[in-house]
DNA sequence: TTGAAAGCGGTACCAT
DNA sequence: ATGGTACCGCTTTCAA
């Protein structure tokens, strides 16, 4: 007693051992038990004598030992990153839950923070997930695939703009993004086009195929109309937006394309509010279609974006468990169309 | 090779038995070599032999077994709902998990969607984490507590509107919005006031709280003056929010408080279209303070929230880890202030 | 300096 | 209908 803390010597976690002894049977038996194992009969009594030690014990099997002997694992590894990820995208994160958890795998976010790409490869195979969906947001090297296979991993599966090497890529080209939003402001006879890239660190894998997606419609559709591209970069605050909309004048643009619908409202407002006309003067257009942008006044035009649902996702993981070296599939999906409002 | 997929038979999982194999060692010394044991002194030429073998077969440690021989993890257990939770939260649970992750704390967000409180528990308890840090808008029962400590879990954390018996309570007492938002409606004057209450389920626990922050306040403030109190169902969509604002009228109100500033923002867009001068007729309060509020015309008035920093929490976790059976210290902290802008 | 072996908590084969 | 036991991958005494 006069002994320092005794740590949890005295809090023994209870274990199968606990509960065969206590129900005065074998492990085997309170395994079968526990298990309802259908290969092998078990008295009724002893069921009930198992299952009452079990419960008096407040007995919980534990995981790790158990496919640590099973040699597999139904874990799914969603990587996380510290990018926020905005509603739409955290939405369909959910979803993808929901859709793994009723296919019976358990659903385990991990977040690496400030790893590189194959250390964060290394973090996660040590968990020994048998599959890994990767969002995107995510390093993800050819290199760290092949780390993730090796440890076991069945399914490797990226859900983002780029491919990469040896994993089942569902490639959502976000370039269709600033291509929509592209050809809808060409189509309204605007010629000089801005496009908001995010300052932040974090959303390049995002904006930097949306801006590519922008050029590359304007440059096809737009050659003989003399249009252009002009990269506006601007944090998600005020002051930037301000700052921004403080030189437009000198920028010569009558449209603007502003990476999702918030960028599109910060800077819509310090438009507004530099005596900017929305979408006299210039045009605006953002992405995702919130509900925010319905709010807005004018009301916002926008890029919806046609996410595959949660359930498509989670079957694709569990067909790709099942048969690991099927063919590696390529999907192409994201539709995105326009959505003309108010402000363009 | 006539036979059905071999499964990965072919590709067996290095393990650290390989690894010495290779490496003309025994596993031991692998185990030495690859965590730079101190306490035992392992010859240059061999460490390099066991390190290129590693390298060479592409091993990496199975964390399961780990922390089974250890008889202990470092997994901090981060249970997520379904809830959308704002971007608020999302940002404050971002920070937490960074510093957990810098006090080398393996951070596992693990979704228990459809799961009541027990059975949850019971989940997280399989996982042996060392702790678990329940963010509120997770059902924690008394009971589920009990399961958690007798697994092993050292600390149980919960930050949120309730205490739960048996763990360490981070009271964010969510009624604090609730009345500063109604003591500032009193003081310009208002005496009617709505509180809108989200329809979406999940919210409760933290929109009860708020609603009863305002009752509060006004029951015992505004004793003498008769203010009353209405709450007001809304869905975080257009139509529910027309609804509400068509039959505005009817309700007789001065002043509303919105739960947040989303909500707040969508309210305040109904009552203008539905002619509803702001805050002239009515006066509007969202809570969260997020960047849309000063986008908004007019300007948004809020209740700013003042959570505790990602390092105070891990902070907080890492102690109680070190020691479990330290004093269940009650902290209440989030405070919350007005920020007075146009919009009341 | 290195190796043999026990054991963490389960599961499943093979006896009994 | 049950029990004995080997084994999953790794760490850590204890000996050599």
């Amino acid at each position: 007693m006069s002994q320092p803390p005794k740590q949890s010597a005295d809090h023994p976690v209870p274990t199968s051992t606990d509960v065969a002894r206590l129900a005065g049977v074998s492990r085997a038996t309170v395994s079968y038990v526990l298990n309802n194992t259908s290969a092998v009969r078990i008295s009724e009594p002893t069921r009930r004598r198992v299952r009452e030690a079990a419960e008096e014990l407040g007995y919980v099997p534990h995981a790790a030992a158990r496919s640590l002997r099973a040699g597999h694992s139904r874990m799914v590894l969603l990587p996380t990153s510290h990018v926020p990820v905005g509603p739409l995208y955290s939405r369909f994160l959910n979803e993808v839950q929901w859709a793994l958890r009723a296919l019976d795998y358990t659903v385990v976010q991990y977040g690496s923070l400030g790893l590189g790409a194959d250390e964060a490869a290394r973090a996660w195979a040590e968990l020994r997930p048998v599959a890994v969906l990767s969002l995107g947001e995510i390093a993800l090297s050819a290199h760290g695939v092949q780390v993730l296979k090796r440890s076991g991993a069945k399914a490797v599966i990226t859900l983002g703009p780029q491919r990469v090497e040896g994993a089942h890529a569902l490639v959502m080209d976000q370039r269709a993004i600033g291509s929509a939003a592209a050809r809808h402001l060409l189509e309204r006879g605007r010629r000089a086009i801005g496009v908001v890239v995010p300052a932040e660190p974090g959303l390049e894998l995002f904006s930097r195929p949306r801006l590519a997606g922008v050029r590359r419609t304007v440059t096809t559709a737009g050659e003989a109309s003399g249009a252009r591209v002009e990269p506006l970069t601007m944090a998600y605050d005020e002051e930037s937006a301000a700052r921004l909309a403080a030189g437009w004048g000198a920028l010569g643009l009558d449209a603007v394309y502003a990476y999702n619908d918030e960028y599109a409202q910060l800077l819509m407002r310090a438009l507004q509010d530099a005596g900017v006309d929305v979408p006299g003067e210039c045009a605006v257009v953002g992405a995702d279609d919130l509900l925010l942008g319905k709010l807005l006044r004018p009301r916002l035009s926008t890029v919806h974006i046609e996410l595959p649902t949660g359930r498509e996702i989670a079957e694709l993981v569990d067909r790709v468990v099942r048969d690991p070296d099927g063919e590696v599939e390529r999907h192409d999906l994201m539709a995105a169309h326009t959505v003309p409002r108010e402000s363009s």
